[in-house]
DNA sequence: CTATTCATTTCGTGC
DNA sequence: GCACGAAGTGAATAG
């Protein structure tokens, strides 16, 4: 990874045409080649940059200036992308060694859903109370299992996204842990589909299996917790 | 903006919750508080960030690590995101001041079809020659002048995404251009709708008023010129 | 493999 | 200020 801090210009020619004026800027050149031009503000996104695979040549103008030219090694299809760089006076220019990244690792949302859920199993609905997580089935477990006021059993699943294969999956756990005399002493075990978003056809299998959706609200259930003891 | 090389490892929670081992990378602090964390490939995007208005707080741990706390300002809505930063060794750390970038230019697609079109009329309609870009009438130019085969007068109007205002716009102009005995020597002035792409409700009025439609491949086109000689 | 959907989307535009 | 659509979208997932 190079890093240069530089009063440069900059121009593409790709799916559209832009240009940058001359300003100072910060130009980060990564392993692959590609190339970043970001100033002092905005989001995250560059002001303009150059995907991968492409390559970097550096050049001098007739006045002296150091010239970039990316090019990308688009395959066939089209005329290559083109971003010109004109360095007029370089700050900083600096390489580092990074090596490979481990990535990132998303703790996916439907885990950390159902840590909330097992926190706040009312949030199911009025009186449930949580039985236990992972609760055991020959073909699996079953996300959460509670009982209501009244005593009976309820099985949770929990999607990030819900669609017709949750159902299915919560439909076969239903019929099993309804042929366990203990749970079904105070009535039928019933189950409950819950998720950030139920897709319509997953709501009307559910519902004609007698399955209850819960649309989960994600962001009010983690402002149930403290934020700062989210981290890890 | 401060430019800092570091081995570190980052916690994310915010609308979903994220982890980065400890490795080296590159970390972007901008002047708004903003902080990205970049690796030495991926595309532009950040292997992770925080979003601008946020503040950033240097502590350092029980065992004398350097850990950032990043903390988004969000306005009252759910819980604030956090980013943390555990700096493990820093390889390099500076302070640039970039002062404020006058921003991107996005040298319309429109302007640069227009140029496109002029040098080759005839991907409009076989047999179309050029009379002139800009053409003048009394409210305003017209894109594109071209003559076709027969001698006949053609006005071209060209968008980006042909909607009906265009088509209302090249309408206006035919009106008064087929008042023009010079043009009309031949048979009437006829018209050309070109865009990247044609919205259908335009494409209807186009018809309806005898507009003829042509939907303009950019690619193509920019493939018939060189692409180095496209910069500026 | 392609096609569709999602995104800590970001970014512009019209209302 | 807010809702809606496009993006040089890219990335993950379903088919």
């Amino acid at each position: 990874m190079r890093l240069v801090v530089a009063r440069c210009q900059v121009d593409y020619a790709g799916r559209l045409s832009a240009h940058l004026p001359m300003a100072t800027r910060v130009l980060m050149i990564k392993a692959d080649g590609s190339v970043l031009v970001h100033s002092d503000g905005g989001s995250y996104k560059p002001l303009n940059w150059m995907s991968p695979p492409c390559k970097v040549t550096e050049g001098v103008t007739e006045d002296g200036q150091v010239e970039w030219l990316v090019t990308s090694r688009a395959s066939g299809k089209g005329p290559a992308d083109t971003l010109r760089i004109l360095l007029e006076e370089i700050h900083s220019d600096s390489e580092h060694d990074l090596g490979i990244d481990p990535g990132l690792q998303k703790d996916g949302v439907e885990k950390h859903l159902q840590e909330l859920l097992a926190d706040h199993p009312a949030s199911l609905g009025t009186g449930l109370t949580l039985v236990r997580r992972e609760f055991p089935t020959p073909i699996g477990p079953v996300d959460l299992m509670c009982r209501d006021a009244n005593g009976e059993s309820v099985a949770v699943e929990i999607k990030r996204r819900g669609e017709i294969d949750g159902v299915e999956q919560l439909t076969r756990y239903l019929e099993l842990l309804n042929r366990d005399p203990l749970l079904t002493a105070k009535g039928a075990v019933r189950g409950i589909f819950a998720a950030q978003e139920i897709k319509p056809q997953a709501k009307v299998l559910a519902t004609d299996r007698g399955i209850q959706c819960v649309t989960v609200d994600y962001d009010a259930l983690r402002g149930m917790d403290d934020p700062t003891e989210r981290l890890f």
